[in-house]
DNA sequence: CTGAAAGCGCTTACAG
DNA sequence: CTGAAAGCGCTTACAG
């Protein structure tokens, strides 16, 4: 009976459809001004002090009555928290070509999200653009209508680090990202203590001559790798071998493994299935005649490969975590706080085993 | 140099972080009102003679200058149009464990929100509820902070629907609903005239005794389909014959089958995979003995299965067109032209073939 | 035809 | 300790 008694008093142009229960509202049915339904929505620790518990209890009845729910819209332009956080991907996430590197992080991030109460705003208006649409200036402008912001894609521009932490905009990554700015708050994996771990788990088995396969690239996944490997080697008196975007196809760099010696390599994964084609091509047998240990799941799966020694990347857990360092940031805390390395699972499979006698 | 002498008056709380340019800015450099630059941007058919060309030209450069872009916040709370569509899933969409069911659809949300230039407030602070959260007035609530809203989700739930209606709150449906209430907005497959068109294949190739296997549910989508059957049935003078939620893995189906001169079944493709084993367990031979057709794909690939005879789901153009019949109310479109069931493709693969002759 | 003013639903600094 | 007022960045009805 109190909502029939609610009516608006100047019917600006919000109010087209239907009418939505405001603070005012709330405050009328409480008899309150609407600045105090505000402060007990909103207040923090001190709110108590602010008001008595009798009015309190009044305001929290009126807002049960009327059903109220805040409009994020209207706290954002005030200057309060929304509930709403940003989510940026440098490509589009969803097409199928986009095969399976996407989808878990965005489980994560829907899971925390749920779990924290926020909802999500997808930046989907941002046009395609080469190599990955980049953000700029407008695009960080766009950004900053939500609280904070989630980034992801496979690339990693420097510029669009600089800028975002120059605007003291709270954001993260998922993946581990680096800029002589400043520090980068970011959910990656812990690809630096997979990649010794696996490492190791080659030498443990035998082998000596290992080497490291990877794409050309500077980006930070691939220096973590990088780094975990030589971690490995040199711990155990071994001399790092790398090879950087070999044509791993043409089978030359199998030649090179049987001229240096090398009886097991650790691969990053777009190249670590075809390695493994190249070798049996060859005649050469995984993992009786070379080890191949994979550093990272692929982005597709692959129903038909072998069970594969390397680890798996924790995806699902990168995007929530990166939801739980913009919320955390959000609240507060100090960004030097905010770089996450999850740990990957490393699996041993049937892709290594100990190095064949030597020859001779 | 222009923006050095851009400085805010007051500096309310939303000033914090960084200087973001307003209209207001815009409007000093431009020499005119802040209103008159909103005029610009927004202003209809009729912006042309609310201003002269010369003042249109030297906002919009001002624009360009300053890198002004518009606050959706601060447009939507004035009543305007944002450009971020609301997008409200019945359930958590990204876990694995629902398949590939909601993944088309956003693939084809996201092109065209890409392509109209809109941003997706994905409403993942939803509380999960059993049987697929409801959303309630509540929820109606939150779901207003944007302009419009796509739904999807396995369910229908006729209440949500009845208020959504109520409300004259721009809305589409991904998948044919229907309320007493009102005409709902949807983009849905054809799965009638897709079901029609399988069911006249089978008669094509002789068969007579054709049953249709479903799931019990009162879902509009199992009534489509329901609905082609029987007309292609009536159409060619046969009886059409319906199994209602069978319990497909005891085989009982298949007797009755046997027994009633059923040669072909045009099944709902939850149940397709089912039946299909099913049979092969029971030396019934598919195509051979038993015509087998999938009424749309599973939410599952299946690498191992057949190819089957049957329809499959245009998920990605219904997510497209979802959006774009939310868009169209907003742009002024009246509700009636507003559900359109985009054709299936049929396919005739291996699990249909001429009936067998007839036993003795 | 143009411009200043009111209002959207909030938050918070600032008077009483 | 409390309440009224200003302001967030916009849109649009309404005076000049």
């Amino acid at each position: 009976m109190a909502r029939s008694t609610v009516r608006r008093t100047a019917a600006g142009p919000g109010t087209r459809r239907g009418h939505r229960v405001t603070q005012s509202d709330v405050a009328r049915l409480a008899g309150v001004s609407q600045a105090v339904v505000s402060m007990v929505l909103t207040g923090g620790a001190d709110t108590d002090r602010r008001m008595t518990e009798a009015t309190r209890v009044r305001v929290l009845e009126a807002i049960e009555q009327t059903g109220y729910v805040a409009n994020p819209m209207a706290q954002r332009l005030a200057g309060g928290r929304t509930s709403i956080i940003g989510v940026y991907t440098y490509e589009p996430v969803f097409p199928h070509s986009a095969g399976d590197f996407y989808h878990p992080f965005l489980e994560g991030l829907e899971g925390e999200a749920q779990r924290s109460g926020v909802d999500l705003l997808l930046f989907t208006s941002f046009p395609p653009q080469e190599d990955g649409r980049r953000l700029g200036t407008t695009g960080l402008r766009r950004l900053q209508v939500t609280d904070a912001c989630v980034l992801l894609g496979r690339h990693s521009f420097p510029e669009d680090l600089d800028a975002l932490l120059r605007e003291d905009y709270p954001f993260a990554f998922i993946g581990r990202r680096t800029s002589p700015s400043g520090t980068v708050p970011y959910a990656g994996a812990a690809y630096n203590a997979a990649t010794r771990e696996v490492t190791e788990h080659l030498i443990g088995l035998g082998h000596r001559g290992i080497a490291l396969v990877t794409e050309y690239t500077d980006h930070e996944s691939v220096e973590d790798r990088d780094r975990g490997y030589r971690q490995a080697m040199v711990a155990h008196g071994l001399v790092p071998v790398i090879y950087e975007a070999p044509d791993v196809r043409a089978g030359g760099v199998l030649e090179a493994f049987a001229a240096h010696g090398i009886t097991a390599a650790v691969v990053t994964s777009d190249l670590a299935a075809q390695m493994r084609l190249a070798a049996v091509e060859r005649g050469v047998r995984v993992p009786e005649d070379l080890s191949i240990a994979r550093l990272g799941d692929p982005e597709r799966a692959d129903p038909d490969g072998p069970e594969w020694t390397g680890f798996t990347i924790p995806r699902t857990r990168m995007g929530a975590e990166a939801l739980r360092i913009v919320l955390r940031q959000l609240a507060g805390e100090t960004r030097d706080l905010l770089q996450v390395d999850i740990p990957c699972e490393v699996v041993v499979g049937g892709t290594s085993a100990p190095p064949p006698p030597p020859a001779g």
